[in-house]
RNA sequence: GGACCCGUAGCUCAGCUGGAUAGAGCGUCGCCCUCCGAAGGCGAAGGCCGAAGGUUCGAAUCCUUUCGGGUCCGCCA
């Protein structure tokens, strides 16, 4: 594979930083600040002046001397305090966009070696419908399982449905009392939609009646004792809600290699505990069973992990750790990341420390990778008109029916349906992905299917004007050829593309799929300008012509392999929405 | 009470491993379709980066304090 532009311009740089006797660690480049001045700037010298005790102005100038005079670079210069200032020649420009050009698949993103990485996203439980907070954990756990597989990481990705617990006791004792006639362990003629509107009234009645808390603990102690019936019915429950999440699970492309539960390491909890008891890892406090996962250099508090409660039933922590130690014995990965509410921080901290004290992580690395919450307009957790939390499935349908409505004519040979649903989607997806992972947005349905602007529609558009293009160019027997850089808005092009290896490599690392997005954006607003400025069928010359569309052709890879990255797929066209054929 | 997150343009948000004149979108006001798709392009207006100290050649970014908002803190998941 070729090496990408900006890691042929830092060997460079080290290169020239080690001939002038100076340690190549900061022999870096980075975008210019200021564009007019430059293509790429390093500031890399200005630290060394202090370690060095050498002016940094004549350090960089030592650079510059030494750089200026390759092929690669049209002009260096120092300015500042010691900036350098790199301007890429047209030739170099060019080679780099056609050696991106040349490797389709990867399109420079540079390998990573690292064992397998499991994903833990999505977390629905049974008898919830999905709601506007599942969106960011299903959006953002499929961006980064697509970041690290196109690391050529291999990754592993787990709903970890919730479905065990005192929430299962509730339905299945509100079941039995509305209808009590029904032979044991058979199920009523429920729907997902019936199931939406139990659940909810269970748990206010549990609330609001220790009578009925009570039944509902009973019911959770049959269910988690094995109670043959009480384990049919709540079989079917999971079934019929699981088959409603999975369809939310396919409109927004959110794959699942493991559809596993909180239920399904219950089998280990057992001998779990009793191993932690007999080494005096889980001690009895206040008549239940918790781990102390305290340190002494702790800054702040750290509560223990509770383990059972004093009635022995196992609990939330007791569960994690459990599925640690399966996903450990099934799967031993390198890492495991947790895309999960920001809110429950603390819950990860304490498993993940407890996990350790009992020895149960090896070399697993754990993250909580965690993500803001969505609030409403008034900075409260998002609610509809109804007061309810808005649903999933209503949000993406909203977005869906904007998008039908936004076509004037439905383009020949292609399904409408499908393409207000890869339209719709693209702006909510686009819209989560944009602001950074641990910090809360307000949700405003408005904004988040708009298809102006920065909007994942906005990306889509450059991608299908650009095969529009290539498409016409064909039928008129013309195609790419050599790439050559010349106009600004051409070299503003290539540079903004031959930056995908560093923000695939960035958001990897950082775990940022917005990095991503803010990407794909900048390199779709390069693209309009060039669009606006550069002819490319009606080109002067047949050279420019074929350069023009091999750019066009590069840019598309760029930006589909981008949005691939954040789950949004491209339509091959767009309803026309000429304003000049508005009346 | 303790801990964590957040205060950046009228609004919604980027930027935060320190770098030059702080960015984008929406909204507002202009201009651009006889020309590859106007879901577009160009331009204007709009900022004491919550406040005050500190660290240094340099701070939206790091440290301290403070004000304002959010969140979490053993028998829910």
């Amino acid at each position: 594979m070729t090496a990408s532009l900006t890691r042929r311009v830092d060997d460079l740089l080290a290169g020239a930083f080690v001939a002038a006797g100076l340690p190549p660690d900061t022999a870096r480049a980075s975008r210019a600040s200021r564009p007019e001045l430059a293509d790429l700037q390093c500031n890399g010298v200005m630290p060394l002046a202090k370690t060095t005790g050498r002016n940094p102005r004549e350090l960089a100038a030592g650079i510059a001397a030494l750089l200026g005079a390759r092929p690669e670079f049209d002009e260096v210069s120092v300015a500042g305090p010691g900036f350098l200032n790199l301007r890429l020649s047209g030739g170099f420009l060019a080679d780099c966009a056609q050696a991106q050009a040349a490797d389709p698949a990867r399109l420079g993103i540079e390998p990573v070696e690292s064992g397998l990485v499991m994903l833990d996203f999505g977390g629905p439980n049974v008898a919830k419908p999905l709601h506007v907070g599942h969106l960011r954990t299903l959006v953002i756990g499929e961006s980064l399982r697509r970041i690290l597989g196109a690391q050529g990481i291999r990754t592993l990705s787990d709903t970890h449905l919730g479905d065990w617990g005192l929430q299962m006791g509730m339905l299945l004792s509100e079941i039995r009392r509305r209808w009590p006639d029904l032979a044991p362990g058979t199920l009523p003629p429920l729907t997902e939609a019936d199931l939406q509107v139990l659940y909810p009234e269970a748990a206010a009645a549990c609330r609001a009646d220790p009578a009925r808390m009570d039944e509902a603990r009973a019911a959770t102690a049959a269910l988690q004792g094995g109670d043959p019936e009480a384990r049919h019915v709540w079989s079917e429950l999971r079934r019929i809600s699981l088959d409603a999440q999975t369809r939310d699970f396919a409109l927004l492309d959110a794959h699942f290699d493991l559809l596993l539960g909180e239920s399904d390491v219950q089998p280990l909890i057992p001998d779990m505990i009793a191993d932690l008891r007999a080494r005096g890892i889980a001690i009895e406090s206040e008549g239940a069973l918790i781990v102390e996962v305290a340190t002494p250099g702790d800054a702040k508090p750290m509560p223990p992990l509770l383990l059972a409660k004093s009635d022995g039933a196992a609990l939330y922590a007791t569960t994690d750790l459990a599925t640690l130690l399966s996903r450990r014995r099934e799967y031993d990965p390198a890492r495991i990341i947790y895309v999960v509410d920001q809110r429950q921080a603390l819950h990860f901290e304490q498993v993940f420390r407890a996990a350790r004290r009992a020895g149960y992580v090896g070399g697993i690395e754990l993250i909580h990778a965690g993500y803001g919450t969505v609030n409403g307009p008034d900075g409260k957790p998002y609610k509809t008109r109804e007061g309810t939390v808005a649903q999933l499935a209503d949000l993406l349908a909203d977005a869906v029916g904007r998008a039908a409505e936004r076509l004037p004519e439905t383009p020949p040979g292609l399904d409408r349906e499908q393409l207000a649903r890869l339209v719709g989607i693209a702006a909510v997806k686009f819209a989560d992905l944009s602001s950074f992972r641990t910090s809360g947005y307000i949700f405003d349905a408005e904004r988040m299917v708009s298809f102006e602007g920065r909007t994942g529609p906005y990306v889509q558009y450059a991608c299908v004007r650009i095969g529009s293009i290539l498409a016409k160019a064909k039928a008129q027997g013309a195609g790419p050829g050599p790439i050559a850089v010349a106009a600004p808005a051409e070299r503003a092009l290539v540079l903004e593309s031959a930056r995908l290896p560093d923000v695939v490599a960035s958001a990897s690392r950082n775990l940022a799929p917005n990095e991503i997005a803010d990407f794909v954006f900048a390199l779709a607003q390069a693209f309009s300008r060039f669009y606006s400025e550069c002819p490319v069928l009606a080109a002067d010359e047949d050279a420019e012509r074929g350069s023009r569309l091999a750019l066009c052709a590069l840019t598309r890879a760029v930006l589909e392999k981008g949005l691939w990255l954040l789950g949004i797929a491209v339509p091959e066209r767009m309803g026309r929405t000429r304003s000049s054929e508005v009346t």
